[in-house]
DNA sequence: CATTGAATAT
DNA sequence: CATATTCAAT
């Protein structure tokens, strides 16, 4: 997306060679800054005064992109009437001093930006933003000769964008796009903002955006799925077009942001497709599949025309495969016990989701788990009738009625399916270890989207439980159709747990693992004793009374 | 007050 | 449907 390396590559080039002019009475001032832009290979024009600056400007109308110009208390008049002057070259101001008043009145007048003194790389690196702001938001009638080709070089940029975004990513990730955007626009923001005062290079960025939903922020979701994660730093930069420009008439009280706000509606729906907006007509996101599972990038442009920006509220994440493998693997690698969205979280790494959205997610696919054979490849996401008879059935053998639960009645009620297992890199051996209940394959149990399972009707269904265990729900697997993981450990795991007895140890384990996990199912396909039998055991050991919850579960002598 | 899992809403 | 949001329990 946006801030894929190549896309910044692309980026890299455009800004330089941009024509600056600079117009600083103080020599030393000027000639300091001068350096610093052309460090960054921007072509620079110093001058020192004011008149010189205009001359120049109307002379070679085409000869600047932006200008910077000091407008110190002494010489105010110079800096003001720049700006007064020279309306059409986005300008920054800037000043050793920076007094609101001074500011407002810049910003009044029609600058672009105010920035304070001394200036840094850091302030000056984003002044082609305003450039390109320029270009976009002026009307081609006003659109100088000297920001077409930069408007064009943008527009090509962006459609490059579109055309490498082939990655990944899905369809409606559109919607994703934008956010992403101008997520990376907060991004910037914050980064310069946060350094001390306001010197961000993009003023309208930030009221745009911000104010809108701080509220939720959190919610935000992106995702490049995988990559992205390593490049961050700060290196992306979005283009902003906003539409409020500055009139240079408005008095001092800049402080009037009133914003469209786009009801996420807007971007739900308009995502779907049309919703493209803006600046070239023609972007649009485009899908490339290239291999089967990976999805299309998204790719987004924000509009010029008033309204799109900001809005980033919560966008629907959009678990594309690779997320959710992620998503997967860090359930597997928590182990069932753990795997909880905050943990979950922590392991994916994936920028911007939620806790809530993993949680939202890891219900659903507890709740898949639950439903698709515990020890195969998912399937069936469709026969949802097998599904949902089936469920009960394989459950019920699951469960483990905490004993007090006497009520044998066949509720779905209190099973806790394993949907995830203990370490699946961690070889057949670590089955054995802490948490020991069999591995049945949780993992890619769960097929997502892309292919439907192979062989999936046959899979766990109920009615042909495997011949072997019909009261062992861990070997529900059949036989031709398990995974060689799951083939391996029905293997392995019935012979040493079932054939033979197991080692002491790992009895002892897996039963204080029942004790103090009663709501797992109870491993070696044990039943959680009955509320009666658990009486008459207790009676015959001469206990009669039975402390009510808090009291641990009896043991299961 | 933060997290979790389930229920419910969109 | 797939996700999000809300809710009750910890």
């Amino acid at each position: 997306m946006v801030c894929t390396a190549n896309d910044l590559q692309g980026w890299k080039d455009f800004p330089k060679g941009l024509r600056v002019l600079l117009l600083d009475g103080d020599r030393s001032s000027a000639s300091e800054i001068r350096e610093q832009l052309e460090a960054m290979d921007y072509n620079v024009s110093t001058f020192y005064d004011v008149n010189e600056a205009l001359s120049a400007i109307s002379s070679s109308p085409e000869g600047f992109h932006v200008a910077i110009v000091e407008v110190s208390t002494s010489s105010s008049l110079g800096g003001f009437k720049f700006l007064e002057n020279a309306k059409d070259l986005p300008t920054i101001m800037t000043s050793k001093n920076q007094c609101l008043n001074t500011t407002m009145k810049c910003i009044a007048l029609g600058a672009v930006e105010f920035l304070s003194k001394p200036l840094s790389e850091d302030k000056l690196k984003n002044i082609w933003q305003h450039v390109v702001h320029k270009a976009f938001n002026a009307g081609e009638n006003v659109l100088s000769e000297s920001l077409k080709p930069i408007k064009e070089s943008v527009e090509s940029v962006l459609q490059l964008q579109t055309d490498n975004q082939h990655d990944k990513t899905h369809k409606r990730t559109m919607s994703i796009d934008l956010e992403n955007v101008s997520r990376f626009s907060d991004d910037d923001n914050e980064q310069s903002v946060c350094d001390k005062y306001p010197a961000p290079s993009t003023p309208q960025l930030k009221h745009g955006t911000r104010l809108l939903d701080d509220g939720d922020c959190h919610e935000q979701t992106n995702f490049s799925t995988e990559k992205e994660s390593e490049e961050h730093g700060g290196e992306c930069k979005s283009v902003e077009t906003s539409c409020e420009n500055l009139n240079a008439e408005s008095s001092p009280q800049p402080m009037e942001l009133k914003q469209t706000l786009i009801k996420e509606e807007d971007f739900a729906n308009g995502s779907q497709g049309e919703r493209a907006v803006s600046l070239n007509p023609n972007m649009e996101k485009i899908h490339g599949n290239a291999d089967g599972n990976t999805s299309p990038k998204k790719t987004e442009v924000l509009n010029d025309s008033c309204e799109i920006k900001a809005n980033r509220k919560k966008m629907k994440v959009d678990w594309t495969p690779e997320l959710h493998k992620k998503f997967v693997k860090a359930v597997e690698q928590l182990g069932i016990d753990q795997a909880i969205p905050s943990r979950i979280l922590e392991i994916m790494k994936v920028e911007d989701l939620t806790r809530h959205n993993v949680a939202s997610h890891l219900q659903k696919y507890r709740i898949h788990k639950r439903q698709s054979a515990p020890g195969e490849e998912d399937r069936k996401w469709h026969n949802q009738r097998d599904a949902t008879q089936r469920s009960y059935y394989l459950q019920r053998p699951i469960m483990a009625y905490p004993p007090y639960h006497s009520n044998p009645t066949p509720s779905p009620a209190p099973i806790y399916p394993m949907w995830g297992q203990p370490g699946s890199q961690s070889a057949g051996v670590q089955i054995w270890g802490p948490p020991a209940y069999p591995l049945w394959h949780p993992t890619e149990s769960w097929h997502w989207k892309p292919y439907p399972g192979v062989h999936v009707d046959a899979w766990g269904c109920p009615l042909f439980p495997p011949p072997q265990a019909p009261g062992f729900p861990y070997n529900q697997n059949v036989p031709g159709l398990q995974t060689p993981k799951a083939a391996e450990y029905r293997f392995s795991m019935p012979r040493s747990s079932f054939e033979h007895h197991p080692a002491e140890e790992v009895v002892d384990k897996v039963v204080k693992e029942a004790i103090n996990k009663p709501w797992l199912p109870l491993p070696l396909g044990l039943k959680a004793p009955s509320m009666d039998s658990v009486l008459a055991e207790l009676s015959k050991q001469g206990i009669s009374s039975i402390p009510n919850k808090g009291s641990s579960a009896p043991k299961p002598c």
